[in-house]
DNA sequence: CCGGTGAGTGCACCTGGTGCCATCAGTGAT
DNA sequence: ATCACTGATGGCACCAGGTGCACTCACCGG
């Protein structure tokens, strides 16, 4: 293991962080980012398959922090209620970073190329999820949609939790698949939910 | 209007189709697309703001479509009804298309930028109907929800209707939602789906 | 015949991204 | 000490996507 200056990776994503909250996303270019953080444009492309990447890092391991999750759930459960399950424990790890979220919030917003990034990480977790529930003895497309509906909900929860400071994560999760099942219920005989 | 020869968009989207068709979307240059069609490169970006956006020529169309046909369901139907509806007619109207489907379906696999464009479109599409969904009397949460519901049911009833020759899109699509309500269901007292 | 309009073009330029090879810090073995 | 090795880094040339700007030129209407 060489030993330059350590951390490169880190340093990266941290000059790219305080770039992007400076100036926006698209002003800001690569050749700075790297030269911010002691290196050149080629360290960063070593580092990061793309300029879009520096701000999905935690991705990865989000994706893998889910499937252990669920690969602790009830293995009878309905697959959409592990499913919930999972991704109601990553949202309270991610409890301690709201401020990054909301940051990365906005940035995602203003550019269309990270909107796009944005969903296929979500479209890849889903389909992570589905291959799991997938393995238990469940129909490929009951374990598509179920993990597509999961990750829908997850996903309102997020932005709430975002969004409001006083929110808590499990409650917001409930709410949201439960206000996602009245959607999507045939039989409608219940009161619409309130907000 | 002034008149070269007629058709410009047209030639392009054919050429960049038959060169994508030969040699897959990554080893063709705008230059090329542009120089088979009579044009230059700095012509193709004037109508159309970069390569992916010359596959996605007719998603602007069509979720103009889907909106009309959501317009004329009844407005006292449940949204995920109504988008599912209208939803059923867009895809039967694509009925007469399946070969070029096919293509652009692998021709999308095959690029992940072209996967993250279709996703923008379907997440474009989706908020869509939500937006049309808000303006009836409905909770805005329960509108994209089924939105998204409506169109994770489309797009799973598109894929089938691509690889089986012989299937009805209509017939697909109730499969689909079918599906998904058993997917999203909590109480789960019947059969799983068979397939 | 004349001025306007708008599609198409030429050109210079920027940036993201890659292939290839050189370099150089530390590591472990001799 | 020294040497071979490894892996992070850097330099460089190069390509493709994309843009701003000024220009041409076919056609139009008068």
């Amino acid at each position: 293991m060489g030993r330059w200056e350590p951390n490169a990776v880190q340093r990266l994503q941290q000059a790219a962080w305080k770039l992007f909250a400076e100036r926006g996303y698209a002003d800001v270019t690569v050749t700075e980012i790297a030269e911010r953080a002691g290196l050149t444009k080629r360290s960063f492309f070593n580092h990061f398959a793309d300029k879009r990447e520096v701000l999905f890092a935690g991705a990865q391991g989000f994706e893998a922090d889910i499937l252990g999750y669920l690969a602790e759930t009830d293995a009878d459960a309905e697959p959409i209620d592990a499913a919930i399950a999972a991704l109601t424990r990553g949202g309270l790890d991610l409890t301690p970073y709201r401020e990054p979220a909301r940051i990365r919030r906005g940035l995602i917003a203003s550019s269309t190329e990270l909107q796009e990034r944005n969903l296929i990480k979500m479209a890849s977790l889903t389909a992570a999820i589905a291959e799991a529930l997938g393995e238990r003895r469940v129909p490929a497309r009951t374990a598509a949609f179920a993990a597509q509906a999961a990750v829908a909900a997850f996903d309102a929860a997020y932005d709430d939790w975002a969004a409001d400071a006083t929110a808590d994560f499990s409650a917001l999760m409930r709410q949201a698949l439960s206000d996602l099942r009245h959607a999507v219920d045939a039989a409608h005989d219940e009161e619409p939910p309130q907000s």
